[in-house]
DNA sequence: CTCTTCCGATACAGCGGTGTATCGGATACG
DNA sequence: CGTATCCGATACACCGCTGTATCGGAAGAG
């Protein structure tokens, strides 16, 4: 998780740092970090992202993405090989932050699992902002016909699946959830189909505090098998 | 329903039919039907889904749809405005026709509902094409970004919605139905935020059995408050 | 401070797609 | 069967964007 890609599969990482008219090998190691570069290709991808929430990834340009982040396209080749590519980064990143803040959210109650109150944390983490959402569902469309994509996002769901069945497990015995769902994965599952369901719907009403209750009592109905209203 | 749009909101389904340099006036009934014209427009649909399919919505342009369809430009234009215009007959054509078969598996037992059958034909429906859901999404992506399609979108979803809705309060009384989610309505809300979260890991890892058994399961689960194994 | 290295700006072809205007052949109608 | 109409094919001008090659100035090392 550097940041840079794998290597072998698809999407190869290969922008500049290593290959190119430099004619040297081409180790993944980059010569040095270079502090601007870092800056650039962070201010990159920050314009990238507001770019891409606003007109969705399949109708923005090259051209739209260096001008919102006051650079000319030079910047953007050297950082980056394509849109592609950056779109990967751009989701890796913002992935990699979001699954942190949702295990920590996890966290934060003792071994015995408070539900509603566990629910309401990674609600509120997970519907935080609809610009994400916007973005992510881009990326799920783009995944859904590049093999080596999907692959990288349902890792990312795994990881957050994961959490969430370790957290439940460990929950049994002390508080009792209902079998219906099957062992603690299936009930990791299910959360999971139920936050993509209450997206799907957000992303099209656009009502974040609806889609809050929503997944609120969803989820605790599912978990505890008693309504969780109350809003 | 009648295939064009409403005309006053965005998405002005002015093609050529009315308008245009005949200077006549713009009414929106077409002067002949041409049955020559439907047939060529069918087929543009058809070349367009597949091609959609294929490469996504963002990804493909007007040229690709024609050559696909053995026509040139000049017939797009013909029929269509924008590419954008087309999309959205194309999904108001397969919504339609999907709505109508869910309806159908649903009216398909007696009064009291057979919970485990109803979800097994109406998964069977949901989850038959996974092109489908491709185009579905990509059209999703597209509404949550232009509020005009984002409502026609919504209409759907609710007409879907109340069909469950209905069948599911049809039954009250015959079979017990957990109350946990609330009303019928709530139900059904569930119900469809189940199929949309299922969705989202089909598109990932395309595995349609799985997929079904898994909203099978989480239906029943939902519906009965006991599981719904036995692949 | 100097010098090397690196990075991002600028210039340049070139392609692919768009939208429009025009025309010849197909189609429905009497 | 003639004819007015409609439809789709063709041609044309026109950007917008891409990718590359080159260069001047910033940043780090000594």
């Amino acid at each position: 998780m550097d940041g840079t890609t794998t290597g072998d599969t698809a999407m190869d990482g290969t922008t500049r740092d290593g290959t190119t008219r430099d004619g040297t090998a081409s180790d993944d190691a980059p010569k040095r970090v270079t502090r601007r570069r870092a800056r650039t290709r962070a201010r990159l991808l920050d314009a990238a992202f507001a770019v891409f929430a606003a007109k969705g990834f399949g109708r923005v340009s090259i051209e739209e993405v260096c001008e919102a982040a006051g650079f000319s396209r030079g910047a953007f080749y050297s950082n980056f090989a394509t849109l592609d590519e950056l779109f990967f980064a751009l989701y890796q990143d913002r992935a990699d932050l979001i699954a942190a803040q949702v295990a920590d959210a996890l966290a934060q109650d003792g071994p015995d699992l408070d539900v509603p109150a566990s629910v309401d944390r990674v609600t509120e983490v997970l519907l935080l902002d609809v610009d994400w959402l916007l973005v992510k569902t881009d990326f799920l469309v783009h995944a859904a016909r590049d093999p080596a994509v999907a692959r990288a996002l349902l890792d990312h769901r795994a990881r957050l699946r994961q959490a969430v069945a370790d957290r439940l497990a460990r929950a049994r015995g002390h508080t009792e959830l209902p079998a219906v769902l099957g062992d603690a994965d299936g009930a990791a599952r299910a959360v999971v189909a139920a936050y993509d369901g209450v997206t799907t719907q957000l992303l099209l009403d656009r009502d974040v505090d609806a889609a809050r209750g929503w997944l609120r009592q969803l989820l605790t109905a599912l978990l505890t098998g008693s309504s969780g209203t109350a809003a």
